[in-house]
DNA sequence: TCTGGGGTCCTAGGACCC
DNA sequence: TCTGGGGTCCTAGGACCC
């Protein structure tokens, strides 16, 4: 595949979670909701029919908000901030707690409704995809109209989408005509749609680079697409700037991938009051337990095991540390997992309180697969345990 | 009253082997 | 006997994404 000549969409569902919830909640259209929080703060079914729902300034604890309508966005309110923040902006928004079950429904739902116009697909999380249409034989507009009309049908749910020659164009873009966008762009116009946005725009950009590269004077992707070569190796690695300049300059060939192997399966938990190794000691045991438990569960669930075991630790300062164990052999067991995490544990300092407690299986493999391989036998003549 | 939960990828140092 | 080079695996931390 000649590489200039692709089309490449990325699908983008509007404020996903915020737009499933008013599918089910249409009475809240045109208000702003937030969707997140950890407690429970369900709506409450009234006498009369109508439904209570809370608001941001009853909340009180660790939440931080999961998505939120364009309405809330409005006001400041985005994904991430902490409840409490977001209610000193809006007081009187609606809060709705998350329900992953329905969401996931509705990912399905829209993909599969893609999948029937274009197979071609790589799935970037619950609310997004791309999409390849090179070869596709319809003309891109119609097939992109063609793609949201069937999203929409299927689901009650819009989403934007952006058509590029590659994947980081085509992500930018699907962001610049949102909600209900569609945008096609070709090399021609990176000049003036894509050079005048923020770095933070391309994908892999976060806050500390934004800021380095603020430090150097450089706030727009223009102005990384015309940074000198030297001064980026300097401050980022001959690796990292070369990736930075080219896509500043809009080229990437990375291609779609419609398959993959998932490499860590985790679970996290963050109390809702920060607890201490020695005066918490069963509480924190019962949770770190249950955790690996749940480890043991989705391993079997999803088919896999794991090689290394790690454990993961938020201290009350919010410093965070992990340690890892990795076994001679792969595992799914709960009580293995459980012992593995516990020497993990030991190797940790306990002074500080904690307030968040993590378990992973990582190094994994295939469950079926595993069975088949005789050598695991040998290795484990070797391995003490 | 700051800061969730589930992931991926990258870097870098040390151990160990040939 | 003062010092190589390549390769793999393991571990810890950090940046980033949805």
């Amino acid at each position: 595949m000649n590489m200039k000549n692709r089309r490449i969409a990325h699908l983008d569902m509007d404020a996903f979670y915020a737009s499933v919830e008013l599918l089910r909640y249409p009475e809240l259209r045109g208000l702003p909701v937030v969707i997140g929080g950890r407690s429970v703060h369900q709506p409450i079914m009234q006498q009369n029919g109508t439904c209570l729902y809370a608001k941001l300034r009853e909340y009180s604890g660790r939440g931080v908000v999961t998505t939120s309508t364009y309405e809330a966005r409005a006001y400041g309110i985005f994904s991430a901030m902490g409840i409490m923040q977001a209610a000193k902006l809006a007081p009187d928004a609606i809060l709705l707690p998350a329900d992953f079950d329905t969401y996931h429904h509705y990912s399905r739902l829209f993909k599969n409704a893609v999948a029937n116009i274009a197979p071609h697909i790589e799935d970037r999380g619950i609310d997004e995809i791309y999409i390849d249409l090179s070869k596709h034989p319809d003309e891109t507009t119609p097939l992109a109209l063609r793609i949201k009309q069937a999203v929409h049908e299927t689901t009650g749910l819009s989403c934007s989408i952006g058509v590029a020659p590659n994947k980081l164009l085509a992500k930018i873009c699907s962001d610049l005509e949102k909600p209900n966008g569609l945008t096609i762009l070709t090399h021609a116009d990176i000049p003036h749609r894509i050079w005048p946005l923020p770095v933070h725009k391309i994908n892999g950009i976060g806050p500390k680079t934004q800021a380095k590269l603020a430090d150097l004077g450089i706030h727009k992707i223009g102005e990384l697409a015309n940074a000198e070569p030297g001064l980026l190796q300097i401050h980022f690695g001959q690796r990292y700037a070369l990736q930075l300049h080219h896509a500043a300059l809009g080229n990437d060939n990375r291609p779609v991938v419609t398959s993959s192997e998932p490499k860590s399966i985790s679970r996290e938990t963050t109390f809702e009051r920060d607890l201490h190794a020695r005066q918490d000691r069963e509480k924190l045991s019962a949770i770190f337990t249950g955790l690996c438990t749940h480890i043991a569960e989705d391993l079997h669930h999803k088919g896999y095991v794991g090689r290394t075991i790690g454990i993961k630790l938020r201290y009350e300062d919010f410093q965070t540390v992990t340690r890892d164990q990795t076994l001679c052999t792969p595992t799914a067991d709960a009580t293995t997992i459980r012992k593995a995490a516990g020497n993990c544990l030991r190797r940790v300092p306990l002074e500080q309180k904690l307030r968040l407690l993590g378990v992973r299986a990582s190094n994994l493999s295939r469950a079926d697969e595993l069975m088949k391989e005789s050598h695991l036998f040998q290795e484990e003549l070797f391995c003490s345990r």
